[in-house]
DNA sequence: AGGCATTATCGTAATATTGCAATTAAACGA
DNA sequence: TCGTTTAATTGCAATATTACGATAATGCCT
């Protein structure tokens, strides 16, 4: 096996386990900290920012635009990548619908 | 490889993105939804609720256990499991620093 | 003690992820 | 046009994850 069984769960499961799971790496996590702390599209300097090889940075960058996290526009001769603010906000919504759930009077232990 | 370089990152980015990945699959969102709603200790009944065997259950147990978002205590002849009150706001402090990082003023596209 | 219920662990197969060298593709400038 | 720069894609090796059957470990009950 391997393979998740997505279809066992809801629409709602999958889609925020796809978005944890885009979150979890740290590399992603730093290439999402530095166009964050820019505030500004990157034109591709974050393979120097990072100890990471072009291609592997590049798998990355596939993975998070794949999530929705980041856009990535082509300005000329290079690609100018930055967070994707539609559904950015979104995202921190559906994340935080899991985690407000938690009532701590009501839990036992 | 297929070997993550955590050595290359901040803790924070490597705990953040643990974070994530604990969360990262939809069957492990399932087990913290079920014991959101209930609000208290599950004793064993998650199999019966996941279309999923024993084993492949307890595996994720493990993972949201070492990931610090439940607790486990033997209860007699089964074991409770609940959300871990302590670090649960933590987390949710952890991954709303992230998205609070994005100014929609300064995003450029 | 013996049997039952509950959960963890082991072993293993299937699949996914991570990382990089090599290569390709596309756009620019001289 | 030719070389350079930038980024994606391909191909592959190493490792991790997911899933489950079989088995063990633990505590209950009779």
């Amino acid at each position: 096996m391997g393979a998740t069984k997505t279809e066992h769960f809801t629409e709602r499961q999958n889609e925020l386990a796809m978005l944890a799971k885009a979150l979890g790496h740290p590399a992603r996590i730093a290439i999402l900290d530095h166009l964050l702390k820019v505030d500004a599209c990157i034109c591709g300097d974050i393979v120097t920012e990072l100890p990471l090889a072009q291609p592997t940075i590049s798998q990355h960058l596939k993975e998070l635009k794949n999530a929705g996290l980041i856009k990535g526009e082509i300005e000329g001769n290079s690609i100018c990548y930055c967070i994707d603010g539609k559904n950015w906000k979104k995202f921190q919504k559906i994340i935080n619908s899991l985690f407000d759930k938690f009532d701590s009077q009501k839990n036992c232990c």
